[in-house]
DNA sequence: CTTGAAAATAGGAATAATTCCTATTTTCGG
DNA sequence: CCGAAAATAGGAATTATTCCTATTTTCAAG
């Protein structure tokens, strides 16, 4: 993240434009098609850097691959475990209490973002 | 879940006496040592059978397999997003009002263990 | 401007984890 | 017992991701 590079700008763009939670391989697809000389490891690279940075949020499922969504205000994420959709909701907690409760017995510093919500969604329960 | 069968009795007794979250590798590793005839696809397919008859908890996390955990009382899951230990700890929560309002924004029904708690750990932040 | 070192990239091979496939064996209700 | 359904072993195949190497690009200092 020192040098810049169009590659990263235009990744960035795209998952900042995309609001359901793209995976690698569906960025890349999106940036290739302005940049068709992008490689795989240029996406997977720099959206593992911009994870880092804080400027995206990876999600890891149960099902399928790896999911990338821009940070914006502030939104947590539902996924269902069979289907592995992601959804976004809203919702503001009373996190002090519980974060430091987590912080004493596991040593881990969790932010507001760093809860994801697992079940199944209407449509799994068919 | 039909029927009995040996490797899955074993595969249940393995994950129940074990309390450091193990991978479905290790998991298999362990009960070759007792059924050395034992196949990976045997253990991968009951883990997902347990998992889904709610027997046992599948982690997934941003770095190395899916691990797994035997239900046992109310305890969650920290997990440190840059090593992928995972940490437990004890908290009750009043969900109630939580959960509702996830099951009205996005139709997903999480359940007592269907949150997991992400950040950084203390030997990783160096 | 040049230049040179650090950063970034393309392209594809390699790896890791998991799923899938097929033939065989086991379970268990009737 | 017997037969259908369930489960299995073994390994091939797939999927997602990381790794490797040679080349190109960026940018700060002279």
């Amino acid at each position: 993240m020192k040098n810049y590079s169009r590659q990263r700008e235009e990744i960035i763009k795209v998952v900042k434009d995309s609001y359901n939670h793209p995976t690698a391989e569906e960025i890349y697809m999106i940036v290739k098609a302005k940049d068709p000389a992008v490689s795989r490891s240029t996406v997977y690279r720099n959206l593992g850097l911009l994870v880092e940075s804080n400027l995206i949020k990876q999600i890891s499922m149960k099902v399928g691959p790896d999911r990338y969504d821009y940070m914006r205000k502030n939104h947590n994420h539902a996924v269902c475990t069979k289907c592995g959709k992601i959804f976004d909701f809203e919702y503001s907690f009373e996190y002090d209490e519980l974060q430091k409760s987590i912080k004493e017995q596991t040593g881990i510093e969790i932010s507001n973002d760093g809860i994801v919500f697992e079940g199944i969604c209407d449509s799994c329960k068919n």
